[in-house]
DNA sequence: CTATCAAGGATAATTATGATCCGCGTTAAT
DNA sequence: ATTAACGCGGATCATAATTATCCTTGATAG
């Protein structure tokens, strides 16, 4: 049981994202690039996100990704769920309905509803943190000597539409 | 990402054993038969059962396992715990380190603490349940019907050492 | 002694997850 | 218009986690 490591993935590519300035994006091949990671898988990983409405895509030439919303209305429980999706960590098997044999979903398990209130309390611990917050974090920790060295990796590859200002 | 199916078989086997009287024991092969499950695979649970000191086993012809705690001392993360083990649901994978070029371990992760935090509130409510209020659950319940009749069926299937006193 | 039970290692089957490939539609630049 | 860069999405493969089987050993009641 683990949670997958897609997440993570998405998350920093998240905080990628909103280094950008104004309308530029970057294409799903820089962003696995830069957090090593499989560009062909790393692409799905993206469209999880565009599906769920935290990032929005541009195709064509000059094409990539770019936030759809501000990082304070992403929480690291909606990439959570945009990457693992809805299912709960914990579905009964029906074996008490073997046990007993009881009716079909007469009542289905004993452990159903400890389960749901478990996995909503950690649910919620998730809710808390925003990309915004995480941003902040990254700031604050002594983290600023590679940090513009970053930023200007993102210069660099970074893709605008609409009047050439870049590079 | 999901729990193991085992935990939720482990929970049943306890609660079976639950109900047996005195020093009786039940073996394996009996339990994995009731809950319909591969008894091969189910001695394995069992044994990680035995490790984690929920219950005891008993080798020999009229072997098998039982209880080692008081339901009540028993509660659902202790079997989560025999089960699923230690390692924690999420474990940075350094994608940051690889971003801003950290030194090892400086910090790791910025999503550590919260994923901790989640996943130990997840474990508190795991911890509330008991054996003994599961037991009393299944009880309270209008399972009543078939209860009698795997009572019945313990009986034929229990085994008791030194005297011979069933069946 | 023998039949029955758990212990535990090796290994196979199954499923979930991570990763690749390829053809398609879209669009900026030439 | 043509071309090259990009996302889309289906099919497929690879790797890892989980579930299941097999078989040998050791313990013990009868």
């Amino acid at each position: 049981m683990h949670m997958k490591t897609g997440v993570e993935q998405s998350v920093y590519a998240i905080l990628l994202l909103n280094m950008l300035p104004g309308k530029a994006v970057l294409s799903g091949e820089a962003i696995s690039q830069q957090l090593n990671a499989s560009p062909t898988y790393f692409q799905k990983l993206l469209r999880k996100l565009v599906s769920a409405d935290l990032i929005v895509s541009v195709p064509g030439v000059k094409g990539g990704f770019r936030l759809k919303k501000r990082p304070e209305d992403i929480c690291v429980y909606d990439i959570y769920l945009a990457i693992e999706g809805r299912q709960s960590l914990y579905s009964p098997s029906g074996i008490l309905g073997d046990l007993l044999e009881l009716e079909k979903n007469e009542y289905g398990c004993l452990l159903t509803d400890l389960m749901n209130e478990a996995e909503t309390a950690w649910k919620t611990v998730m809710k808390r943190e925003t990309i915004a917050s995480l941003a902040q974090k990254m700031e604050e920790q002594r983290y600023q000597p590679k940090a513009a060295e970053l930023q200007q990796w993102l210069n660099e590859k970074m893709l605008v539409q609409e009047r050439s200002g870049n590079r």
